[in-house]
DNA sequence: CCCTGATTCGC
DNA sequence: GCGAATCAGG
């Protein structure tokens, strides 16, 4: 199997969503851990808390010179160079951009049958809109809020050939700003389809999806690392 | 032992 | 470019 366009980007998008290499192997299918891993560095994308990362501890002289692991078959002379340490050069860390992805899919609207385009549903007379969801989740209405990190930016999904048991299902067609837009399952697989359910108001997602896709902020100290994460975590059906 | 990511190096 | 083998910390 190579790395075509979707599995990188899927690669991708779990590395930076915290899953571990095994879990990406996995969920990839026909690679193994260490092939997620050199795939990863080779995109640039590694970094990420790695236990063997922390080299020093208030020690400011840490004699570590370990460079030479491949003793191999043949063991010529050993360097006679007393390597005097060049230079630490400190890494500058690089700014990254995580990649703004304004691509909202909103269905090529469908012009009858279905009410006016209401953009916005709460307009300045509009009382406060409070969905609540599980979680303590507790959101204002959708204009003082900024959207969290995107949990599923749904990607170009092309159904082949229209597969009956997902005939009842919600698919990226039907999508529409009043389904809930949660990927069930995973993308490419024939069952692939979308909650479908109604959503909390001024959101893309239904109350219980509100709850795994805003997780309410935790005071320091208590924070779960990886929200779960719609089709990039370990699957979950 | 298990897990993890990092690195090397032959292909 | 790829990934098994290896290293190394938790």
């Amino acid at each position: 199997m190579s790395w075509t366009e979707e599995r990188t980007a899927t690669l991708k998008r779990m590395w930076e969503g915290g899953s571990t290499a095994t879990e990406i192997a996995k969920e990839l299918g026909e690679v193994s851990r260490n092939a997620v891993i050199g795939k990863a560095h080779r995109l640039g994308l590694k970094s990420r808390p790695s236990p063997v990362k922390a080299a020093d501890k208030t020690k400011p002289a840490a004699p570590k010179a370990k460079p030479a692991p491949k003793p191999k078959a043949a063991e010529p002379a050993p360097a006679p160079a007393p390597t005097p340490t060049p230079a630490p050069t400190p890494a500058p860390a690089p700014a990254e951009k995580p990649e703004p992805k304004p691509e909202a899919a909103q269905g090529p609207a469908t012009p009858q049958g279905q009410d006016a385009p209401e953009p916005e549903a709460a307009k300045s007379s509009s009382p406060r809109v409070v969905s609540v969801g599980p979680g303590g989740f507790l959101r204002q209405g959708p204009g003082d809020q900024q959207p969290p990190i995107p949990p599923a930016p749904p990607r170009r999904l092309v159904p082949a050939k229209p597969d009956p048991s997902i005939a009842d299902k919600t698919s990226l067609l039907d999508l529409s700003d009043k389904v809930c837009r949660w990927p069930m399952g995973h993308p490419g697989e024939p069952d692939f389809h979308f909650c479908g359910e109604a959503v909390n108001p001024g959101f893309p997602y239904c109350v219980e999806h509100c709850g795994r896709a805003y997780q309410a902020q935790l005071p320091r100290g208590s924070r779960r690392p990886p929200p779960p994460l719609p089709y990039g975590g370990p699957r979950v059906r």
